[in-house]
DNA sequence: TCTATATCACCC
DNA sequence: AAACGGGTGATATAGA
């Protein structure tokens, strides 16, 4: 392919930088170095950063050129902290490796599987050594020194920043011998498409989240006081917490008080302490409803303090996109905000003069089966009105006139068997327990809608049978997963609509990012957008827009419908309305201890905000 | 004391 | 035979 891609471009630029990303790793990072080789013409580039701010990128950027990196968001985002143009076509052989080995994967040795660290199962090292390039041991030590280096910071000596400049010219090297292996397996229009969405993962995670970094880090530094408030609050009643959950002899000695002999266990013996097990109980044993209750407060308030909050008050955190089999980001759940419970999100707030925007698709899933399978009574109730409610209709488990706030359980429990049990392939006694019904209302519900939209069902079965098949899946745009006689049905069943949603992600930021839209993150089916407060319809217009458009490119014409909650306005908090209880009382917590350590230290009090806002 | 596994929670 | 798709991460527990 390389001699096609001669035949396609005047230059074939393959780069690294180095750069720098500060003590918390959450700021925009800071260029060191640039290398930068030609394959047509082995011309190289090699450009001090650290100390010389060239006005133009040093390589060509237009669309005769290929720019070629790993993981090219950190290329991209050096160019933007330069100011430089963004490369017009961008190949790169990360995403690319993630590609080929989606599916693969678990065919591959276990030793093989063993010599590589988890985290770095699509590093550059893992890559080079798939395609039958090594690299000597020597120079992988080498490159946590100079890591080490670039993460110091500057001040950097003449000879240091050479040296930077070497290492950094290694990875370019290591991109040079590593094109011509890949690039026959790779297809060039997909590939240019997932590298055009690169440079929209630069933008936003350069961008980030603005969140108020103050009481985040007040929260932070009371962290361990809070969840052991929160624990000693209950501790006498419930005497089933070790350290921070629950201890199981403590739990059988608690079980045994109350009388609970028979209580479930798990597969491996274990008492079972799931909120499912609990809700069942709880309806013939009150304290079990405490019990609940108080285990949930607990168990919610974890993975909070590692959030990753810039100096600019901007939380900030990889988005690996390609990350899972359908083609999704999976960032860090520990590091954003969007990662860990809904409470947290209180903590997004706009900077002044500005406004949020959270912006999603409505039924994107469903949607997306409704138009794949091309069945008409699917598409007429998602396009008419609440699919869910229109299918209610149709089996006439909801009168005509039900509306969403006049049938809001039964509401409930039809999308529940929609999402869960069609999309994701549920069993009745799942969705039964999901949506608070009974097992045979749940089987009844399901068997109906088999019935009621059998288009759909047939070509969810011709789905399953081309997996099983053909042993490959493809979306429009080339995302593909090999799939193995391990993957079960209901994983291919989903595999088409989430991947589809994934790829319809990827074309909106694409172009939300190009048309200026500043887009903070992505989370799967939304997107997060800032804007100045009188420009705030404008861009509300030009996002919708985009998703539409995004929507249409991928089902061949028709549209998904978006959604968008009223904006969050500076000075006002951003807030998810399932969170609200929790974030009430632990932002009461955090206030009772401030005042505590006053007393003990004479610190001033600081004000909590609420958590209502306009 | 360390590591691997099981269980559980959260997100879309 | 048949209890949910895709994820990340924290904690307890068992085993070395």
């Amino acid at each position: 392919m390389i001699d096609r891609l001669a035949s396609l471009y005047d230059r074939i630029w393959c780069v690294d930088f180095e750069y720098f990303t500060g003590a918390s790793g959450a700021d925009a990072p800071k260029p060191i170095c640039m290398v930068a080789t030609d394959i047509l013409s082995g011309e190289t580039v090699r450009e001090r950063l650290w100390d010389r701010h060239p006005k133009r990128c040093p390589i060509s950027l237009d669309d005769r050129s290929l720019y070629v990196s790993y993981y090219a968001a950190a290329e991209i985002t050096c160019h933007i902290a330069m100011e430089w143009e963004i490369p017009a076509r961008i190949l790169d052989l990360q995403v690319e490796f993630r590609v080929l080995a989606n599916g693969r994967d678990r065919t591959r040795s276990a030793a093989e599987k063993l010599a590589l660290k988890s985290g770095e199962r699509h590093s550059l090292l893992a890559c080079m050594f798939a395609f039958g390039l090594t690299s000597d041991a020597a120079a992988a030590s080498h490159k946590d020194e100079m890591r080490e280096l670039c993460m110091r910071g500057g001040p950097y000596s003449s000879h240091e920043l050479r040296s930077i400049v070497d290492y950094c010219e290694t990875d370019v090297t290591a991109l040079v011998n590593l094109l011509p292996k890949m690039s026959p397996h790779v297809e060039l229009a997909p590939a240019l498409f997932r590298g055009r969405y690169m440079a929209a993962v630069a933008a936003m995670e350069r961008r980030g989240i603005p969140v108020d970094a103050e009481l985040a880090e007040r929260f932070k530094a009371n962290w361990n006081d809070i969840t052991e408030r929160l624990v000693a609050r209950n501790r006498d009643k419930f005497d089933v917490i070790g350290d921070k959950d629950i201890d199981q002899r403590k739990f059988a000695t608690w079980l045994e008080s109350h009388g609970l002999g028979g209580w479930p266990r798990t597969p491996e013996g274990r008492l079972s302490t799931s909120s499912n097990t609990l809700s069942d109980w709880a309806k013939y044993v009150p304290p079990i409803m405490q019990l609940k209750e108080f285990l949930q407060t607990v168990r919610r308030t974890r993975l909070f303090d590692k959030l990753r909050i810039g100096s600019d008050g901007r939380n900030r955190f990889l988005l690996s996109p390609f990350g899972s089999k359908t083609g999704r980001n999976t960032p860090s759940n520990a590091l954003s905000v969007f990662g860990p419970a809904c409470w947290v999100r209180s903590l997004i707030q706009p900077p002044p003069g500005y406004a949020l925007l959270y912006c999603d698709w409505s039924g994107q899933e469903y949607g997306e089966a409704a138009y794949f399978s091309g069945d008409e009574r699917m598409i007429a109730d998602y396009a008419n009105d609440d699919p869910y409610l229109g299918f209610g209709k149709r089996i006439r488990l909801v009168p005509p006139y039900a509306t969403k706030k006049s049938h809001k359980k039964l509401r409930n429990q039809l999308k529940v068997a929609a999402g869960l049990g069609v999309l994701y392939g549920a069993q009745p006694p799942t969705v039964a327990r999901a949506g608070d019904m009974t097992e045979s209302t749940a089987a009844y519900v399901l068997r109906e809608h088999r019935y009621t939209y059998r288009k759909f069902w047939d070509w969810r079965q011709q789905v399953i049978d081309h997996a099983r098949l053909v042993g490959e899946f493809r979306t429009c745009l080339g995302w593909t997963w090999q799939v193995t006689g391990a993957d079960t049905t209901t994983s291919i069943s989903n595999w088409m609509m989430q991947a589809h949603g994934a790829e319809m992600l990827r074309v909106a930021c694409c172009l939300a990012i190009e048309r200026g839209v500043e887009v903070c993150t992505p989370v799967h089916d939304a997107l997060l957008v800032q804007a100045p407060i009188e420009e705030i319809e404008s861009v509300r217009l030009a996002t919708v827009q985009c998703m539409e458009e995004a929507s249409s490119l991928i089902l061949g014409g028709p549209r998904l419908k978006v959604g968008v909650d009223p904006p969050t306005v500076s000075p006002n908090r951003f807030s998810d309305e399932r969170g609200s209880a929790m974030w009430d009382q632990l932002t009461g917590i955090l206030s009772e201890l401030e005042a505590d350590s006053v007393r003990s230290f004479g610190r001033p009090e600081q004000v909590l905000p609420s958590t209502s806002f306009g």
